[in-house]
DNA sequence: ATGAAAGCGCTAACAT
DNA sequence: ATGTTAGCGCTTTCAT
């Protein structure tokens, strides 16, 4: 690495150190390294070996000041402690870095005031913003995409860019594989009244059940964290069905540990589909069977179309508003076939 | 919410704006907003008032160029998808958002060059950094220091503000304990070579059992990951050691898999304990015995520490230069007697 | 193709 | 206590 040896603090080198090194104006400096080609070759090339020779770095804040692009883009995600948003991290991550885009994390704490409220004080900050899982109404994320560009995940607003996971489409899928097993009575374990994904998992659920002449029921809404999954495994104990649909596999997990607690098997007594396929869902006990999300590449995809968003000078009809991305469901050993009897 | 309802991009306001509403100077509004108390207390709140009306946000960059301070400190991670790190940024987190920091996230992939590299760029464009692990060198981190505030984690270098968690105080603690169930031969199982606190947790390992007059060994060293498990279990096995200490979680939980897969019985045939105590480790199968880190706490007081590095006006000699954090044993189902043969 | 000059929004001397 | 004036480092017209 070219790190300066001298452990003195100095004065940064600016584009004006290197126009008096090479005789230019500092504006040619700031084009031949901003639009190269808006230059002559032989000019921009020494103006190229002094920024290196000076190992000069660009100063993003006045860059920003003056062209209104900060090359930074905030990842907002609503509880930094479920694993799903690691994998969103993750993702948004590898492609921001692969565009030099700086990623500002940011926790709002499932407060839907919290997440306007930080938006709206870095809105001149940022070029963009990621919204995993977004607490706002459609009206706010309208606005919101008016003033700034967005991109959402999981979560679908008429004119807003989005990346959709297309859990219910599995879902039916994991209905469709308890009922095989034999399965009749099966119950939706539900999330945060405030998810959206929630509501469509549930809906899902339902369709399912009832195209094949069953009922079904929802318990809940529970916090999707592992401590409600005590709750969760106690309502599910109660309404003596032999499979169910767990929000999330946070939730699921912490149903798990109950149960176990309570004496009820996994899956002798009761079978369990999750959601996501987030880490821990491979190793705990049982392995969850759960619908793969595929976490990572929703955050890769949503970077990528917000940055097309802020790049591209195409009208805005040419650009993908939204992509769905497909699950499957993966089996593992907490479902099981029905019983006879209870 | 004050969201401004008008969906239109419209031109920020500036504290121009305010002073010409309210009629004072623009430098006036400037200091009584960024430091109230050099001004009347009236004129302060006509100023505040306006401010409020027009919907004023403090535009960072501007703020950033001609003060020098630009309000974001990184967090450098080596690789993000360990829920190690995850403890670590939602101290972090939590930290900055009381001080109104923002959190940069920097994944710098293991690698003491990308490190270098990235904060060697954005140099400029922060007021500090929380280095999670750092790869580089004793001198290129005392470099570094005087370049830009610094905090590290789990890495000790003379003159740079760290905190340590004492994992290696534990393990000592978690030796004792395999040893106390009758363990002879416990083998340590290396996480990467390049790692600070592996070479810190091995020499604790060695010591314990060498003060108990027993041979020990080390395997690996194997990358900290899940599926490296696979190839350290194996190795493990061929050890026919009857108990081991594992760098951390991660490679235990990972470890725990490949044993299951072998028929090698955990706690039964060999025990196990990990390190940290991440997500997980409470519902693996069997459960993991391991030295519990206060992960978050980490990540708080490194952020508490960097934060009065940069504003105190103390002297560097009055700064806590470094602080230890305790681990504590928590026992689960990975430990278990020995057996008197194998 | 390049240079000169005017800001971007804010803070920080320096005056008053 | 407040106003005036210079920038911070860069980009961006507008000339040439």
């Amino acid at each position: 690495m070219e790190t300066p040896e001298a452990p003195k603090r100095t004065r940064p080198v600016t584009i004006n150190d290197i126009a008096a090194l090479t005789g230019v104006a500092a504006s040619t400096v700031s084009r031949a390294l901003s639009k190269p080609g808006r230059v002559n070759a032989v000019t921009r090339e020494r103006i190229e070996a002094a920024a290196r020779e000076l190992n000069y770095v660009p100063n993003t804040q006045a860059r920003a000041l003056s062209s209104g692009r900060t090359g930074t883009i905030a990842v907002l995600v609503s509880a930094i402690t479920n694993p799903f948003y690691f994998g969103i991290i993750r993702g948004t991550q590898q492609q921001l870095k692969a565009a030099s885009y700086a990623q500002l994390l940011i926790d709002t704490e499932d407060s839907g005031e919290l997440e306007i409220a930080m938006l709206h004080k870095m809105r001149q900050s940022l070029d963009g913003a990621v919204l995993a899982a977004s607490r706002l109404s459609e009206r706010a994320l309208h606005n919101l995409s008016n003033e700034i560009p967005i991109v959402t995940i999981n979560r679908h607003v008429e004119g807003v860019p989005s990346v959709m996971i297309d859990t219910p489409g599995g879902v039916s899928q994991a209905v469709e594989h308890l009922i095989s097993l034999g399965h009749r009575d099966i119950v939706y374990v539900s999330g945060p009244a405030t998810s959206w994904p929630n509501e469509a998992r549930w809906h899902a659920v339902r369709a399912t059940t009832a195209a094949h002449g069953l009922p079904t029921q929802r318990i809940g809404p529970f916090p999707a964290e592992r401590l409600s999954g005590s709750a969760a495994a106690d309502a599910l104990v109660n309404t003596r069905a032999t499979a169910c649909v767990v929000f999330n596999d946070m939730l699921a997990i912490g149903m798990l540990t109950r149960l176990r607690e309570r004496g009820v098997r996994v899956p002798e007594d009761v079978s369990m589909v999750g959601c996501d396929d987030i880490f821990g869902a491979d190793f705990c006990h049982p392995t969850l069977t759960t619908l793969t999300a595929p976490i990572e590449q929703a955050g890769r995809v949503a970077v990528a179309m917000l940055l097309s968003l802020i790049t591209d000078r195409s009208p805005a009809h040419t650009q993908r508003r939204s992509v769905v991305l497909p699950t499957h469901l993966t089996i593992r050993e907490s479902t099981g076939h029905a019983v006879a009897v209870r």
